[in-house]
DNA sequence: TATAAAGTGTGATGATAATCACATTTTTTT
DNA sequence: AAAAAAATGTGATTATCATCACACTTTATA
């Protein structure tokens, strides 16, 4: 018999280990958990499909997805990976607005969500929420002003190993020889990420190695030297 | 002997002429209006260094501005044009943080400046200012995902079309034979901001006049056909 | 744990834009 | 209006990445 999870104490990590909420009370926790309704997704589901329209604030709660767009082309252009305690909504928080990207689970994960109308009137009474909001939204302009002058003047290979660093950071772990780290996402989608193809960054990795940058494992696990 | 400008008035339009006031009565902008200083700048002026600290919101006033980043080989990457209504510095509104762009001014220009912890104070009790700053972070990010898409998953040529396309809302005339345009960016700055060499930005130009695309009438003015 | 599906490595070839070079035109300054 | 500075047009050549092709490995699924 499966166990019976307090469906209040699951979506309560929405509301305790997301940095927006960072700043309010235990009173106006509950307050906000009233507001919350969640999502799984098993690996490989989508979401929510670029130029649909989103009517709440998506919280991430568990696991991993990635943002992307589909080109005319059928080339993806993967924009974000969100991890636990990112959001992603904020375009149709006050305005409807259709979504610029998809949004897909990576692995199993969990979306918590609140409809915009209600997190609108939960904003005009809690201002520290709403400052967060606009840290975090500067934030990420700021991280993709970064990525668009990569993308501009960078060169391939400075862009994959900035990349490989970005990741280490976030999913690496340290040892005396360097970082040890599996990839969170495939050639493919690291091609995605970096305007290149699959080819392309498996034959950058093969010269990484023989470079001696890194030293590749076994399949998606590599050791960034240092 | 030079005419004298009321200087509240010429600070007036940094106040009544910007999307983000524009919820603003007269008396809130008044108040508003004590805390602007205002800065003249000629054309090719710098305002602000990227990777310095700017401790302003700078609303754009009048003139138009460019903002961008010096890679390490020294090839820039434009990030925005800024024009009258737009404004910069959110990143360090509550947190200081070093901005990531340079701004310099393409023609003669003014700029207002709100000081962030003054700004922040009038935030708090102006939720209606608050939220619209929020929507137009959101704007900006919707922007920047699309730009960074089309850097990645779109060709050449569509990039420049739907530059030029772009460019011919804000700053094009309708004529019977299509859209008259002088191009706010010479063509290095053009390829400054797709990441291309002016080379490259010339042939383009070249062949879409072959191609029945433009007209180049001459130097920096085109028709756009239709 | 066997089988299928997805992902990876690498050669050969081709396409595209970068680079270098220099004449010419346009714009700015005096 | 003349002179200087900045910007543009275009050829020749090179570098880099995309594409196509296919064997091989890893991961997911039944």
């Amino acid at each position: 018999m499966p166990v019976k999870v307090c469906e209040r104490c699951v979506g309560m990590s929405c509301v305790t280990r997301v940095p927006i909420f960072s700043s309010l009370n235990n009173q106006q926790r509950t307050e906000l958990l009233l507001l919350v309704e969640r999502k799984v997704l098993k690996k490989g589901e989508i979401f929510i499909h670029e130029q649909s329209e989103l009517s709440v604030l998506a919280i991430v709660n568990r696991g991993k997805l990635k943002a992307y767009t589909n080109g005319i082309n059928g080339k993806q252009s993967i924009l974000y990976l969100f991890n636990m305690g990112d959001f992603f909504g904020e375009h149709s928080l006050f305005v409807p607005h259709p979504i610029r990207y998809t949004v897909e689970a990576l692995e199993d994960s969990g979306v918590c969500m609140i409809r915009s109308e209600e997190f609108q009137l939960f904003l005009e009474s809690h201002p520290d929420t709403t400052f967060s909001i606009i840290r975090e939204l500067a934030n990420r302009l700021d991280m993709l002003e970064g990525n668009l002058t990569q993308l501009n003047a960078v060169s391939v290979d400075e862009r994959l190993s900035e990349l490989l660093d970005e990741f280490a950071k976030s999913y690496g772990t340290q040892t005396d020889e360097g970082v040890l780290l599996r990839l969170p996402l495939t050639q493919e989608e690291i091609g995605n990420r970096l305007g290149l193809t699959r080819e392309t960054i498996s034959r950058k990795l093969s010269q990484f190695q023989r470079d001696g940058k890194i030293r590749i494992i076994k399949g998606r696990t590599i050791l960034i030297l240092r």
